[in-house]
DNA sequence: CGGCTGTATCGACATCCGTCGATACAGCAT
DNA sequence: ATGCTGTATCGACGGATGTCGATACAGCCG
């Protein structure tokens, strides 16, 4: 087994971000992981995400997030808290508004997660 | 018999494939996408793609997969179709044994939506 | 101070989701 | 053919989830 001293990505630890192609993923890994990714399986969500990670300075104001929506302020509030609670985004409140910003280091770590090598089929033996 | 072409790294298309950090997912897209996050939000798809991934030949029979668990059959075929019907796995009947492999286009789309260009601004000086 | 705007929490409700046992279906072996 | 093993489908049930309106909380401004 290969310990890597310094990645330059997402160093976390390597129990469970290598990618999910080289190792079964353990039972608590998976729960975690799990989490996050339900985090991320609401179109809604998914597309607070992507405001919030593509807003001008990397951060967002809820007022910002409530206008491209259908649905109501509580909602999206709602979707807010459950991004924060999966670890994906973090909060301030700096005065009369509350910014949202994404968290790059989970969002890599899932990315990493799901990393293909190669090809299949292409045994590296 | 694979019909993989030699895209050797997810080069989709950038309409929904680029990072999330760059430009805000557009409503259809957020659709197909929380579609796929959806099949990873829970813990026991999480290990059955994983385990399907990491296996010798890169497949595996659900055989190999119903021992790990501790939920019935029937709840690993379910399991099993929530991952094809979400495009992350493919699967065929091979005589009395069906295998199941993963997709890797399908992951490597989704590990590049979540790609963070860099470390956030604040942490590194 | 009182009122106003922005955001979060609460309680309720309908729907969705994971799970099971029972059962159907597919293919091999005898 | 008959039975046996591997896998999928069905119907049901309990718990989780997304949504809303009402309301509470926080901070600015007159």
């Amino acid at each position: 087994m290969s310990k890597q001293a310094d990645l330059p990505v997402l160093g976390q630890d390597e129990a469970c971000c290598a990618p999910m192609v080289r190792e079964p993923l353990g039972e608590v890994d998976a729960a975690e992981l799990s989490r996050m990714f339900k985090a991320l399986s609401d179109p809604i969500r998914l597309r607070l995400l992507s405001l919030i990670a593509s807003h001008e300075g990397g951060e967002a104001c809820v007022c910002d997030l409530t206008g491209p929506f259908d649905v109501s302020q509580p909602t999206i509030s709602h979707h807010l808290k459950v991004l924060r609670e999966a670890g994906l985004v973090g909060s301030e409140r700096r005065g009369t508004w509350v910014y949202y910003w994404v968290l790059p280091e989970a969002l890599g770590r899932l990315s990493a997660l799901l990393e293909t090598p190669a090809v299949p089929a292409k045994a590296s033996a």
